[in-house]
DNA sequence: GGACTTTTGTGACCATTGTCACAAACTAAA
DNA sequence: TTTAGTTTGTGACAATGGTCACAAAAGTCC
């Protein structure tokens, strides 16, 4: 067995850990001599808004930034991608030949399965990757949703909280790394705007402040 | 042929019609023997947050509107529903279990056919079914995108101008007939911002206005 | 240590939106 | 035609957030 078969053995190892939802022992077979187990370093811009769509990412490890983008170029955060998930927009564009409305960057390491596209309309023979690509679409309206109230309906320290929240349960992890400004750019505000609410907060005990960081403390 | 068979033929002419997409003649049967043909007045509410979906709407005229509200009652317009279309909410929700996360009025007189969710799962292996239901959620996930983008980076002025064309091609005519605390619940704003950005548009010589009553001009 | 860059803190001010108050215009019903 | 309810117009003011300006603090590189 050469290093394809050991590449097939490991996607095989990872599937059942990250995708549990895929059992078909074909579906399986045909994933692993598909798809290719790659990684991706932080940083890395995944995809542009109006870029074609060639492949499909299932997470491994690692997270993925899905942003919006407007003419302008002003951006805002929509959700992150992790493990067991993949993207919502790959899935339908591919099938329609059209371009992404979003854009993706990797916000930590990521190892991820890669699909051609290709190979979406034949997998959709089997029930199991019709459940996988139907509980995406859920989850990511259903984040997409919570967004969008989010912007809607709620002020910047509201939105500011929930942020930080959900970055530290991400990274399973009570401090926050990141400038204000990067802050800022996620929630689409300025520097400003963070850095007196930050101090708000601090002086309420709910967090305490560092360079690059902020510690949640009673959030 | 009994009432039964008429309302079947019924069936087979609208989605000759409205959904030129399902060609498969088994698929057709089932959706004429299992779907019924129903009529919804202008007002009706069909579904709140937090109900559990127990039928798909296959849309055949008329327009539903969807809506998403927050705990204290606020709410916000996200999209409309038209004629070939569906709700993407009651396709995932059904299949997963879970209950509504939007709640949906009808915004004109509503035709359509009603399909029990049991048949969902069965449906999905004709491969019109789930280029259906595949074609809905990239439209209703665009949709969701462009409202989520209008509330994060518009003013409250270019999200009026953008409700107001919308309007007028939903129900194509240059005359939208809502007050302005209408305009403004759905907009999730106050009347009187409303109104003074009516009057400023209409001293620009961009609408018309009257009593319930907006005429588009030069928009 | 000194020069430079990045990050944070903050005051001042403006624009947009939300809220309150009240009047005027219009419609419908008695 | 009163009367009551609905819709629209508008001024005043508050709250939030965006922008500008500038300084202080913290890190980096030599």
């Amino acid at each position: 067995m050469g290093v394809d078969g050991m590449e097939q053995e490991r996607i095989a190892e990872v599937l059942a850990a990250s995708f549990p939802g895929i059992r078909s022992a074909e579906l399986k077979r045909s994933i692993m001599e598909n798809g290719t187990l790659i990684e991706v370093p932080e940083g890395t811009l995944m995809m542009e808004m109006g870029s074609v769509i060639k492949s499909i990412p299932m997470l491994i490890s690692g997270s993925i930034k899905i942003m919006r983008e407007d003419d302008d170029g002003n951006e805002i955060l929509i959700y992150y991608l992790q493990t067991g998930e993949t993207c919502a927009m790959s899935l339908t564009c591919c099938m329609a030949n059209e371009t992404s409305k979003i854009k993706a960057v990797v916000a930590s390491d990521v190892q991820m399965i890669r699909i051609p596209v290709r190979f979406m309309e034949d997998w959709m023979a089997y029930p199991d990757w019709r459940n996988f690509v139907m509980g995406t679409y859920r989850q990511r309206f259903e984040e997409l949703l919570n967004s969008f109230d989010s912007v809607a309906f709620n002020n910047m320290d509201q939105r500011l909280i929930e942020f930080l929240k959900t970055k530290g349960e991400l990274r399973n992890s009570d401090t926050v790394n990141m400038s204000h400004q990067e802050i800022a750019t996620d929630l689409h505000t300025s520097r400003e705007v963070i850095s007196r609410l930050l101090k708000q907060m601090e002086k309420r005990g709910m967090i305490s402040l560092g360079r690059n960081e902020v510690k949640l403390l009673n959030i």
